[in-house]
DNA sequence: GTGGTCTAGACCACG
DNA sequence: GTGGTCTAGACCACC
C-alpha cells in the first residue's frame, strides 16, 4: 500500500485513508479483484488505531468500492457506476475552485493545474 | 445576499456560510469595502443561531477576507495576498478531482466541467 | 494632535485614541495645563464617531490624566501618582514579551527593543 | 497544568486561557509533542464552560501552537517560524511601555523590571 | 444598532 | 474517552 498521512491534513485520519484508496483505483493502481492488505496491517504500518482503518474499509465498502467477505478482508469492487447526487459530487469541486481563485490563480492558471493534477493521479505507479 | 444552507451537505452550518461568502467575494459580487449583512440578519434569514453565523464571520476575518470592527459592521477587506499552504490548497482539488473520476467522467469531460464551475463563479450576479 | 487610527489594530477605536493621547503625555508632548482639542474636531480628523472620541476622553478622565470642567474641554491634569493594581500594570507587559519570545526573539534582542521603544516613546516631537 | 484566571483581568476568560499556555510554552514548560489536558478537565479545573475552553484550543490551533486531532487530543505542536506582522507584535509592548511610564516609573526601572519578567518567564516550574 | 463573550446543555464525529 | 457543532438565551462592549 502507499498511503501516507499527512499531519497538517485537515481531514480526520480515516477520511485520509478512505480518499487515499480512492485515489489509488482511480488511477488505476488497485483494479477489480486486488485484495487490500488486512486492517491490522494498514493499522501497524500508519501507526494509527484500528477502528481508524476499519472506519475508512467501512466507508469504502458503504460506497461500493469493496466487497467484505467474512474473515476474507476487502476486495476491490467491480466499477458499476454508482448513483451520486449531483450536488454532492460538483461541491467540492466548487470549493476547490474558489479558493483557487482567492489565492490569485487566474482561469488559465488554474486550468492547467487541474491538467497536472488530472495527470499525476492517472500516471501515478502503473508501468503497464 | 444570496446564500443557502444544504441540508444533505456534509459542511457544518458555519462552514458552508464562510464558503458561500467567499464564492462571492472570489465571484466579484462582494467587492472591497461593501458591507456584509449584519450577524443577526443572516441568521434571521437562514434560520440559524446568531453563534452559527458569528463563527462564519470569525473565521472570515481570521482568514484576512473581512474586517470586523465590534460596533460597525463586518466588511470586505482589501485583497491582499495572504500566504496559503500548497498543500492545503490543492489537496481539496485533488479529492474532489478524485471523485469526479470515480463517477466515471472522462479527463475531457472533467476539464469541461471545470471551465462551465469556474464560469458559474465568475459570473454569477452580473448580468446588468 | 498627532493621532492615527490603524484600521488592522485589535483595540477597539476609543482605546487606540486613548493611548495615543497617553503616549503623547507619557513622552512629555503634553504636559499639564495644555488643553485638548474639542471632541468634534477629533471626531472630524479622525472620521470616527463623536460618541467614539467622547468615550475615549471619559476614560483619560476616569483614570485622572485630564479634567474636564463644564463647557470648557478637557485639559492635561497634574502628574499625581494614582494607585495602579500591580497585576494589572505588569500582565500586559508579560502578555508582550511572551508573543515577543514566541516569535523567536531572543531575551537580548527584546531587552534592546525596549530601550528602543522607551526611547521612541520619549523622545518623539521635543526640541525643547 | 498551572492555570490562573483573574477575575479583574479585562481580557475574555478564552484569551487569559489562551495567554496563560502561550506563556507556558514561550517558558519552555511545554514542549514540542506534550499533550494538553482535555477540554473537559481544564473546563472543571477553572471552573468555566467547555465551549470556552474549546475556543481557547481553537485559537492555539489557528495560531499554530499546537495540533488538535479530533478524536485524540491537543498537542503542542512543532515550533515552526509563523510570520507575523511587525506592528502586532510590537504595538502591545508600546502600550504596556506606555503605562510604565506613566505610572512613574524611570527608564532604568522599566528595563530591569523587563528583565525581571523574562526570567520569570523563563524559569517557572523548573527548580528541579 | 452592531459584534463579542459566556453559559447550559444536547448531540455528533473521531480514535 | 476525545474535540466539534449547534442551539437558546443572557449580558456586555462598541459605535
Amino acid at each position: 500500500m502507499f498511503l501516507t498521512l499527512q499531519a497538517n491534513d485537515k481531514r480526520p485520519l480515516y477520511q485520509q485513508i478512505t480518499d487515499g484508496i480512492k485515489a489509488l483505483i482511480a488511477g488505476g493502481n488497485l483494479s477489480e479483484g486486488v485484495a487490500l492488505p488486512s486492517v491490522r496491517q494498514v493499522a501497524g504500518d500508519l501507526g494509527v488505531n484500528l477502528n481508524t482503518v476499519a472506519a475508512a474499509y467501512r466507508q469504502l465498502q458503504d460506497e461500493g468500492f469493496v466487497t467484505v467477505r467474512h474473515g476474507a478482508g476487502a476486495v476491490i469492487a467491480s466499477r458499476t457506476s454508482r448513483p451520486v447526487d449531483g450536488a454532492e459530487l460538483y461541491q467540492p469541486l466548487r470549493t476547490a475552485l474558489t479558493q483557487l481563485v482567492l489565492s490569485g490563480l487566474s482561469g488559465r492558471e488554474i486550468e492547467e493545474t487541474v491538467r497536472q493534477e488530472l495527470a499525476l493521479l492517472q500516471q501515478k505507479g502503473d508501468a503497464r
